[in-house]
DNA sequence: CTACTTGCAAATCATTTGCAGATGA
DNA sequence: TCATCTGCAAATGATTTGCAAGTAG
């Protein structure tokens, strides 16, 4: 095996605090205590949330001014742009979900409770890559809210 | 035929206008002159519009102290609780279309030039029903905008 | 070292609201 | 007549920015 061997030049799978070192490194930006608290507490679990959700859990290091509001901002615009988040503006406010490593989906908007219920269909994606051919328009991605109530707001309503 | 017979309870057709001159006074509101002149102008012709685009059309009435940027606010959310308009988040700024008797449609978003090409498929309705039903989901509506590059675009590069 | 970051306070942007005078039914 | 509207100015809420001090590489 010659001497200049090397390993694939894409990684299948960082993590995504080490995707996001990986962004910031190319970039020249630095990889702070700040922003690696973020992404921790961002990837922690996987659901929705908006900005005011992340700050809550950040209460703490906000508290004692080890983080502020406009870094959380600063930062979820980067996870954003590092592809790790994906945004989407629902009824007025940014609402953010996992987008590193996770498989394409579109939403069950619920009106009440204002969940979120994630389902895929391959048949969309098809009908959407067909309408776009017709309109010679390439397409980027898509984002679908179904919205409607849920069972149970159904139930209790 | 006897004294009494009446109408149809619901009119299949009427204008824009008279439309929400029905919805005013069901509510006890009044059809006052900015309202008139701001329906004449959202239905003037069909077209994707937000806020600023809307007073822009109005600068001459909001100059003349005819019209003030709250009652255009006021009267945008009163044409959407009629059903005469649809209001859609795209990228932080509500916008607006036409809803009232038009047939119900998706987007494709143009992410250089920004544009709207709409489109329709029933196929897509078929899977968002098909979909609501295994989730015992009730469907009110949905929204879908599929993202990416519109052909002119791309031939200018 | 020194360029990139941060927290702070203040600015911004779109939209909303309180209120006194104006107006439609 | 008088409850509903309107324009105005000011408030709001989410997000962004300028800047001097702090820190990662």
């Amino acid at each position: 095996m010659p001497d200049n061997f090397s390993l694939p030049k894409v990684q299948v799978k960082l993590s995504p605090e080490e995707r996001f070192t990986q962004f910031l490194q190319k970039r020249g930006k630095r990889v702070t205590q700040q922003r690696r608290l973020i992404v921790e507490q961002v990837f922690s679990h996987h659901d929705h949330f908006d900005a005011d959700e992340l700050l809550e859990h950040l209460q703490e290091l906000i508290q004692r001014r080890e983080l502020s509001r406009p870094t959380v901002y600063r930062t979820l615009g980067e996870l954003v742009e590092a592809g790790l988040l994906r945004k989407m503006s629902l009824s007025g406010r940014s609402v953010y979900e996992h987008d590193y490593g996770y498989p394409s989906h579109d939403h069950l908007f619920c009106q009440v409770c204002n969940t979120l219920i994630e389902f895929h269909s391959d048949q969309i994606e098809r009908v959407r890559d067909r309408v776009a051919r017709q309109h010679d328009f390439h397409v980027l991605g898509h984002r679908m809210f179904v919205t409607g109530i849920c069972t149970e707001c159904r139930k209790r309503g």
